[in-house]
Order: C-alpha cells, then sequence, then structure tokens
RNA sequence: GGGCGAAUAGCUCAGCGGAAGAGCGUCGCCCUUACAAGGCGGUGGCCGCAGGUUCGAAUCCUGCUUCGCCCACCA
C-alpha cells in the first residue's frame, strides 16, 4: 500500500505514459486469444498510409476504436484489435518521385523498376516502423503480433487468390474502355480518385465550312485542341436549324479532314450553337456518341499528355496546354475562329498528382460490379450491417446502387503485380503460380501484365486476408466478422463499399455489423487540416509539447508556404505544451458528436488536460489521507464480494446484510456511492450507442462537480486525524468508513475513465491500495456495471437539499461581499417540518460546505437589514447584515427573481386555464404543472414579503459597502 | 442538375414533444494546506424566418433564407 505524499501537484504525463505503455506491452495484455471460449469482439485497424505519420484524424478514429476495444475488454470479451499498414501505392509514388525529381532531376522511368522498389521497401521499413511506435505511444491496445502489412507474402498471396476467383468467375475482365488518365504518374486512375472543380477558362467557337460550300456549322468548345481528333459534328435530330446538315460533311480546319454530320439525341440543341464537335478518343460522351453514330475513334492525346499523330506534325509533341494555344492562334490565322468567352470549366484533376485527367480509351482490368453490390445493398437492407450515424446508409445506397464498374489497374510498380501472362498469341493467362505455357496457344515465351492493382483492391480483402484467408483459420472463424469498423465517411466508396462485396463474396458473410463514421477533424475556424495552410495540430506535439521556434523549423525543413508559416505563428504563438496521450484522447472523446466536423484547436485540449491533473490532485488528496485504510476491512464491513480477479466493481454488494451495511453509511457516502452507479449506468449506455461524447462528459461531471467539488469537500473533516481519533473508536471507524468510499469510489472511477484515458488512470489506480485479489493492471479489471443495491435516491434528494442551501448562502455571501474568511451566521427558516429536519440533521455539512453559522427555525417574523433568499418554494436564508446591507442592490435582486416568478405564474395559468390541456395531457403533467404553479405562488408571496420588509428597513440603510468588504455590491 | 446536412448564450456544441444546458470566454471575490491547469458567485438566449400539426413545439411537418458537404458526362 502507498501512500505517498511526494506526489508532485502537477501531473507530468511525460513520465508516466512511456512507463505503462512499456508495461503493457511487456505483459502481452493487448494480445487475444483465437482459441478462447469467451465472447469475441473485434475491430481491425484502418490501416494507415505507408506514407505518412499519424495525423489527427487517425488519433480521433483510433482513441474511437481503443476505447470500444478496451471497455469491451474490461467487460471480459475476447477483444481483438487488428494492427497494419497500407502501402498506397499511388501516393507512394507520387511521395518519392517527387523526390527523386527534386534530388536527381530523375523520373522513376530512368530508374528502372527494380530499383524504384528497393526504394519503395527502404521507405516502408523507415516510415511503417515510426507509425506503429506513434500508435503505441498513444497507448492504442493493438494486437501487435498480429500486425500486418497489405504487400507481406500473406496479403499477396490473399490478393492473388481473389484476383484469380474473380476472374475465373467472370467478375474480372480486361476492355478498352474510356479512362480517366493521370499524365504526371502515367497511370489510369479510378472515378473516384477524380476530383471535379470548376475553373476558369474560355468557351471558344469554331467555325466548320460545309464541304462544298453552302453555309459553315459552328461548334463551341472549351478544349480547341481535341478538334485535331474530331471525326465528326453532332446535331440533335430534331433541331430544325441543321435538318439538311445531316448526312453532309464539313471541312475540319488545321487538318485537311473532312468529318460527316450526324445526328444524336445526347446533343442539346438549346446549349450555344446547338452542335457539337465529336472527339471520341478524348471524351467519354463523344465516345458513347461515336458508339452510337458509328464515327471513327482518332487518338490525337498520348499518355504522357502530348499531343501525337495523326494530328498534324506541326502539333505533335506539344503538351495540351501548348496545343491549345497554337490550336486557337492558327484556327484565328485562317478565320476559323467565332467568339470566345470566358467560361467556368468543369476540370477532373487526379486526387493524388493533382494533374488534370485525361479521358483516354485504353485497355485495362475491371472488376464487374453489379452482381457484388447488390449483395452488398442487400446486407444493409436486411440490417446485417448498420451505419452509424444512420445518415450515411443514404450515401452508400446511392452510390451502391449507381455503381459502376471498377477499373482496377495501374500502370504503376509499387503494389501487388496482376497475376496474368502475355503471350504472342494475344492470349492472356491468368493463374495464381508463373504459367510455363499459354493456356491457349501452350506457348512458352510469357510476360507478365507490367500493371498492379489498385491499392483499394488488396484494402477490400483486408477484413478477412488479416485473419488468414485463404487458409480457412481458427483466426477466421473466431474475429470474422468483425463487430465495428470505425472511420471516417470519405472513403465509404473507396473501402468500406468494397469491403462489403468482397466480404460478402468471398466469406458469405458482411465483414463488420457496425460501421460507425467518424466527424472530420479542421481547425478551429472550421477549415480543413493541411501543411500548406500551417493549422495542422500534430497529435504527437499534443503529447510531447512543441514550442513556436521546432514548429517555425519543421515548417521550414518541409518547405512550407509563407501564409503556413504565418498561420503557425498566429494559432501556435505560444507553442504547444506537453499535455499527453490521456489529454489528447479525452478531448477527443468528449469533442466527438454527432456532427460532421470537430473543431480542434490547443484550448480545447487544455480543458481535457486540466481535467486529468483535477482527477490527479483528487487522488494525491485521497492518498494522502488513506493512511490506516484497510480495504479487505472494509470490503467485509459493506458485504462487497472479494471474490477472484474478476470481481465486479469494487462497489458490489449484494443481500440484506449488504444493505443494512448501506443504510449504515452516512449520507453523502450514499450519495456518492448512488451516484457512481448512476454514472456507470450512462457510460455502458452511452457506448453500447457510440456516444462517446456523452460517456466522456458523464465521467467528466462526476469527477469535478460531485466527487471533487462535494464528496471530497464534505469527507475532510471526518478524514482529518489527530489524537482525538485514539480516544473515540467512533470517530476511527468513522474515519475509516470514509476512507473505503472514497478510495472505492476512486478506484471504480479509474475503471470507469481507463479506456477514455488509460495512463493516468493506470498510473492512480496502481497507487490506490485496494484488494489483493486483483489483478495486476487496471486494464484487465472489470468494468463497472450499474448495480440497482447502490441506487439510493433519499440520499440523492438529501444532498440535493444540502447542495441547494449552501448555494444559495454563497450567493448571498458573495453578493455582498462577506469575504471567505468570515463565518456568518444565517437564520434559516423552513416551514415544512420534513425539510426542517433535513435541514437540522444535515446541518453541519450545510455550515462547512457555506462557511456559515446557521440557526434553524418554522418561520419567524421580518428581520430589518437581513439579506434574503430562497431556495425552492419553501426554504428561506436570512443573512442578516445589519446597517451593511444595499437596499437598492437587495431590492433589484428580488423584483428581477420577482419578474422571472411572474412570468412563470403567468404562462402556467394560462395553461392550466385551458379546458383542452387538462383534458388531454396525461394525467401526470397536469398535477406536475399544478404543483409547480404552487410553488412559483409561494415563492412569489415570500419574495414580496422580503421586498416589504426591505422597504420598511427602508432609507436609512444602503451604504453599498458589505460586510468588512471594499466594494460591497452592484 | 440531383442528394445529404446544419442554423440554440460572444465562440464551439449538446438537447430532438411536457420547466432552455455544457465547455470555453466574460465580469466580480478568493493563493480557504488536493488542485491558480484551482475555488466561490454572477452575466448572458423571441432555440434562423414564416406557416402548419398538437392541449402543449427548440424538438414533428411544409415552405423560405443563409451556410456546409457529397454525387453527376452538358460541349
Amino acid at each position: 500500500m502507498t501512500t505517498s505524499t511526494a506526489l508532485p501537484k502537477q501531473y507530468d504525463p511525460s513520465e508516466v505514459e512511456p512507463r505503462w505503455a512499456r508495461f503493457w506491452l511487456e505483459n502481452g495484455y493487448f494480445h487475444a486469444d483465437e482459441s478462447s471460449p469467451t465472447v469475441p469482439y473485434s475491430i481491425t485497424l484502418p490501416p494507415p498510409n505507408v506514407t505518412g505519420s499519424l495525423h489527427i484524424g487517425h488519433a480521433l478514429g483510433s482513441t474511437m476504436q481503443d476505447i470500444l476495444i478496451r471497455w469491451k475488454r474490461m467487460h471480459s470479451f475476447n477483444a481483438m484489435w487488428m494492427p497494419g499498414i497500407d502501402h498506397a501505392s499511388i501516393a507512394v509514388h507520387v511521395l518519392l518521385e517527387k523526390d527523386l525529381k527534386r534530388r536527381e532531376s530523375k523520373t522513376r522511368f530512368d530508374l528502372g523498376r527494380e530499383e524504384f522498389l528497393r526504394r519503395a521497401w527502404a521507405w516502408k521499413e523507415r516510415s511503417g516502423h515510426r507509425i506503429s511506435e506513434q500508435e503505441k505511444l498513444m497507448g492504442f491496445s493493438l494486437d501487435w503480433p498480429r500486425e500486418r502489412f497489405t504487400m507481406d507474402e500473406k496479403s499477396n498471396r490473399a490478393v492473388i487468390e481473389a484476383f484469380v476467383r474473380l476472374y475465373e468467375e467472370g467478375l474480372i475482365f480486361r476492355a478498352k474502355r474510356m479512362i480517366n488518365w493521370d499524365p504526371a504518374s502515367e497511370t489510369v486512375v479510378s472515378d473516384l480518385e477524380v476530383d471535379v472543380v470548376e475553373e476558369s477558362g474560355s468557351l471558344w467557337e469554331i467555325r466548320y465550312p460545309l464541304v462544298g460550300g453552302g453555309g459553315e456549322i459552328v461548334v463551341a468548345t472549351t478544349r480547341p485542341e481535341t478538334m485535331l481528333g474530331d471525326t465528326g459534328v453532332a446535331v440533335h435530330p430534331d433541331d430544325e436549324r441543321y435538318r439538311d446538315f445531316v448526312g453532309k460533311h464539313v471541312e475540319l480546319p488545321l487538318t485537311g479532314r473532312t468529318i460527316p454530320v450526324v445526328a444524336d439525341t445526347f446533343v442539346d440543341p438549346a446549349f450555344g450553337s446547338g452542335a457539337v464537335k465529336v472527339t471520341p478518343a478524348h471524351d467519354p460522351n463523344d465516345y458513347e456518341c461515336a458508339q452510337r453514330t458509328g464515327l471513327p475513334i482518332l487518338q490525337v492525346i498520348d499518355p504522357r499528355g502530348r499531343m501525337c499523330a495523326p494530328a498534324p506534325e506541326k502539333y505533335v509533341g506539344l503538351t495540351v496546354e501548348e496545343a491549345r494555344k497554337a490550336v486557337v492562334a492558327d484556327l484565328e490565322a485562317a478565320g476559323a475562329l467565332g467568339n470566345v468567352k470566358d467560361y467556368k470549366v468543369p476540370r477532373g484533376r487526379s486526387q493524388r498528382s493533382g494533374a488534370v485527367v485525361e479521358p483516354m480509351l485504353m485497355e485495362q482490368w475491371f472488376v464487374k460490379t453489379a452482381t457484388l453490390a447488390e449483395k452488398a445493398v442487400a446486407a444493409v437492407e436486411s440490417g446485417k450491417t448498420k451505419f452509424v450515424p444512420e445518415l450515411w446508409t443514404k450515401t452508400y445506397m446511392h452510390w451502391m446502387t449507381n455503381i459502376r464498374d471498377w477499373c482496377i489497374s495501374r500502370q504503376l510498380w509499387w503494389g501487388h503485380r496482376i497475376p496474368a501472362w502475355h503471350c504472342a498469341c494475344g492470349a492472356i493467362t491468368v493463374a495464381r503460380e508463373a504459367p510455363t505455357a499459354c493456356a491457349t496457344c501452350g506457348g512458352a515465351t510469357l510476360s507478365q501484365d507490367d500493371d498492379i492493382l489498385d491499392t483499394w483492391f488488396s484494402s477490400a480483402l483486408w477484413p478477412f486476408s488479416t485473419l488468414g484467408w485463404p487458409e480457412k483459420t481458427r483466426e477466421l472463424a473466431t474475429f470474422y466478422p468483425n463487430n465495428v469498423l470505425v472511420t471516417g465517411p470519405d472513403i465509404i466508396f473507396f473501402w468500406v463499399a468494397r469491403m462489403m462485396m468482397m466480404g460478402l463474396h468471398f466469406m458469405g458473410k458482411v465483414p463488420f455489423r457496425t460501421v460507425y463514421l467518424t466527424a472530420i477533424v479542421t481547425d478551429e475556424n472550421g477549415d480543413k487540416m493541411s501543411k500548406t495552410k500551417g493549422n495542422v495540430i500534430d497529435p504527437l506535439d499534443v503529447v510531447h509539447g512543441a514550442s513556436l521556434d521546432q514548429l517555425l523549423k519543421r515548417a521550414d525543413a518541409e518547405n512550407a508556404p509563407e501564409a503556413a508559416v504565418k498561420n503557425i505563428r498566429k494559432y501556435f504563438a505560444k507553442g504547444i505544451p506537453a499535455m499527453g496521450a490521456d489529454a489528447l484522447r479525452f478531448a477527443l472523446a468528449r469533442l466527438n458528436t454527432s456532427g460532421r466536423y470537430i473543431r480542434l484547436s490547443i484550448e480545447r485540449v487544455e480543458g481535457s488536460r486540466n481535467f486529468i491533473n483535477k482527477l490527479w490532485n483528487a487522488s494525491r488528496f485521497a492518498l494522502m489521507n488513506l493512511d490506516g485504510y484497510e480495504p479487505e476491512r472494509f470490503a467485509a464491513q459493506l458485504h462487497i464480494p472479494v471474490g477472484g480477479a474478476g470481481a465486479a466493481g469494487a462497489a458490489g454488494a449484494a443481500g440484506a446484510a449488504g444493505a443494512a451495511a448501506r443504510a449504515a453509511l452516512g449520507m453523502p457516502e450514499r450519495w456518492i456511492l448512488s451516484r457512481l452507479q448512476a454514472v456507470a449506468g450512462e457510460v455502458d449506455a452511452a457506448l453500447e450507442s457510440f456516444r462517446f461524447s456523452d460517456a466522456a462528459n458523464a465521467i467528466y461531471h462526476f469527477v469535478w462537480d460531485e466527487l471533487c467539488d462535494w464528496y471530497i469537500e464534505l469527507a475532510k473533516p471526518h478524514l482529518h486525524q489527530g489524537p482525538e481519533l485514539e480516544q473515540d473508536p467512533a470517530k476511527a471507524a468513522r474515519r475509516h468508513v470514509v476512507q473505503g468510499v472514497l478510495a472505492t469510489a476512486l478506484e471504480t472511477t479509474m475503471r470507469l475513465l481507463h479506456p477514455f484515458a488509460p495512463y493516468v488512470t493506470e498510473e492512480i489506480w496502481q497507487k490506490l491500495p485496494k484488494l489483493p485479489q486483483l489483478p495486476g493492471s487496471l486494464m484487465i479489471t472489470v468494468f463497472p456495471r450499474r448495480d440497482e443495491a447502490w441506487i439510493d435516491a433519499a440520499a440523492e434528494a438529501e444532498m440535493q437539499l444540502v447542495q441547494g442551501v449552501a448555494t444559495t448562502c454563497r450567493m448571498l455571501r458573495a453578493t455582498y461581499g462577506v469575504p471567505p474568511s468570515q463565518q456568518i451566521a444565517v437564520e434559516l427558516r423552513a416551514s415544512a417540518d420534513a425539510a426542517r429536519a433535513l435541514i437540522e440533521k444535515h446541518l453541519p455539512l450545510i455550515e462547512r460546505s457555506a462557511r456559515i453559522t446557521a440557526t434553524v427555525v418554522a418561520s419567524g417574523g421580518p428581520v430589518p437589514g437581513a439579506a434574503k433568499a430562497l431556495v425552492g418554494a419553501d426554504i428561506e436564508v436570512l443573512m442578516p447584515l445589519g446597517g451593511l446591507i444595499d437596499v437598492a442592490a437587495e431590492k433589484g435582486r428580488i423584483e428581477k427573481d420577482i419578474g422571472k416568478v411572474d412570468k412563470e405564474i403567468a404562462a402556467l395559468e394560462k395553461k392550466l386555464g385551458n379546458a383542452d390541456f387538462l383534458a388531454r395531457a396525461p394525467e401526470d403533467v397536469v398535477e406536475e404543472q399544478r404543483a409547480r404553479l404552487a410553488d412559483e405562488q409561494t415563492r412569489r408571496q415570500r419574495l414580496a414579503d422580503a421586498l416589504d420588509t426591505l422597504a420598511a428597513s427602508g432609507s436609512g440603510g444602503g451604504g453599498g459597502a458589505g460586510v468588512g468588504g471594499a466594494g460591497g455590491a452592484a
């Protein structure tokens, strides 16, 4: 048992946190056994990109997961949290290639596939290690021995198996389709990886003269350079203006080609001239139009984003932008240019590289999604998987029901190579192992497809590939499906939807029962955090602290723009104090309400840091006053079962003996233990429905407003140690009981708070004197469960009365500037016998908390020079201030109260005067309103009396000086 | 162009049919031996606007206004 009084006044997380992080890991507490007979509870961590380090979004999501996992683990579930890292193919490419260009002025093609991959792996080793270290630092109880990487051997095997099976089932196919080409990364990207943004551009009109004269057709375009690849002009079949043109040909300027005019319904006659130039190779609409009308396809832009033959020689090799200028100039020179106007152009940009995406016609690998999506929709419709908050269900459904085939091939190197081999005969062999002969012609010269798979393909398999699939493992049987997936709404399509499809297809079961979508963390102004803006809060800086200088130095090293540096100076002028992982975790939990965004700022974390410190000091106080406390004796006294390590929350007495023992406790003891049970119930209920904020706030308010502000204050006199204890066994016994209740309340609080703030709770818990049967760590104790036996409505009501009277006395003191050091006499009047008896019973508590000496009476006459206030309707507090009372101020205060009461009375009378209300509202509601009206009327009477008294004592008083106070009341 | 969401105290947000709440800020008074990262008290709200449903609306419905976000191939 520790009774150290040497604890520091301020909690220092930097010393405490690493110690317990090591302790938990060394003891293997995070590891779950797949063979355990207990009920499994599993979560798979969304694997962070290997490119990054832990950012605030990870901190949020992972903290919520850790809260769930630690909570369920303490509720005796076989809790498993699967760690891992994602290879993030295109993100790694962008990052490494940028670096390569800057340092060596080379492209990945200069380096070659092999050398590039060597560097990528080296990067992965460094970066991946850093991420898991950061996760350990945050206290995340991940099952480390299971840690996986999306490109490790097992994942490779799963990916190949999935690919081959889907291919054999006809769900993966190769086809020439219109795709999104990223000319910077030189790869195709999926529809989801393109962001369409409106950018300012121009709308050019071009005149196409009819072959053989007789007029011209004017077309409008935002991309004049593509006219070099035009193979037709389309008009609406019903458009009178162009009826005669259909079937004729026009001259395509600059090219010497002639192209036909065709009719197609996709043309909107009301837009522009009503005629559209058709470039089938470089526009999805035009491609479809060509399919319908039989126009030929002419590719004039190559994969590097440059013009190519059959565009006229002079343009070949120009970038799209250069070609645009040249074409416009040449058109103008040829007199073929019409009006030009400014225009907002929707432009697709590659999410990763930022390059303008070029629609191209190319042969690629696709997943046929129609049937897969159908099952994924059905699973959500039938409730096998639920979204929390529910509103995301619609987003998922809408996308799923409008899903398009998924282009999965990428012309990159870092990723899973597609298990397909091309033969000179043109056939493709898809196989698990490199084939020795072509499956079609038997030829032996095979070359593997150069492409790799979209990163999200391996991610889609993650919930089961991490558990050993395609083997039928014990892990899969135990932990699949996962109970929950916690992730951001921004990857519902990328990831959640695809896991649903693949999970249902390969496992026949949904991958998770609940999808909990977190909010998105923004800065205090609601702007997305980004390094270019300089508003990023790095979770590790919050944990360890960072001076402004350090932040600026880092920004400098990262070549942050000037605006970012300016913002860093503004947002982090005083740097970031070291607040510890607990403070950050608790802050995130408290801020995680049902909204879509969390505005985070350093000040908001400080509130939680302060809370942790408050808890620390309350524990410090307890430890200073727990000498001589014997947990086993206390447990026996209260008939708390001391069964094995799994014994329920320390407060858990049962049976008649227990009830008798409880009744013998003092009111504050019964009250705080009752409140504790209520809070335990609230926390469980809140977490059950993913209301993290409610759960954290319930504990916050219990600890601060009830345990610290009231219980500890009321316990102090009993804890005081002195010679009188030896002479008075009753006092000594009482002290021991109070010690026991305080220790118990704290111990239970540590359990409740542990999932949110694991470090400080473990530190305190280890120091608290407690039963020897308990396990070696707080994290494997049992989570408190609300126990009705301890709920004590009478104690709660009595305490409320004490608090009300004390608070009212304090208010009068403060109003009249009675200094805290000065005891002051008050008269407490209560006409109701029950209330008066209670006040008398708890008078010492009231006197102590309000620093008064009180006399209690049933009623009395006017007391001149006394300030007066009401507690509820019946109880009056009179504070005699002699001639020092400020009559005007007192009058003002009371009149204001009367104003409020009058408003209440008017509203209630109106309500009760309404026959419909009496007839239709439920009985208890009507009764309640009646009781309230009666109370308000009593209050009104008392306040009016007080005002009369004041008027009578009247003019003489009122210097405004409080008793011994300098300023008096305002 | 479709869809989703939000408007409540100075700020950030809870509450979602029966008495307007929290945190931060602000204003007083206090270094009262657990805690100044603290204590005690105060101030502050036609719950976006207009209708409707209901005995009763911040809460349900409709419309409007303003802000977000997502999806979508109009040259």
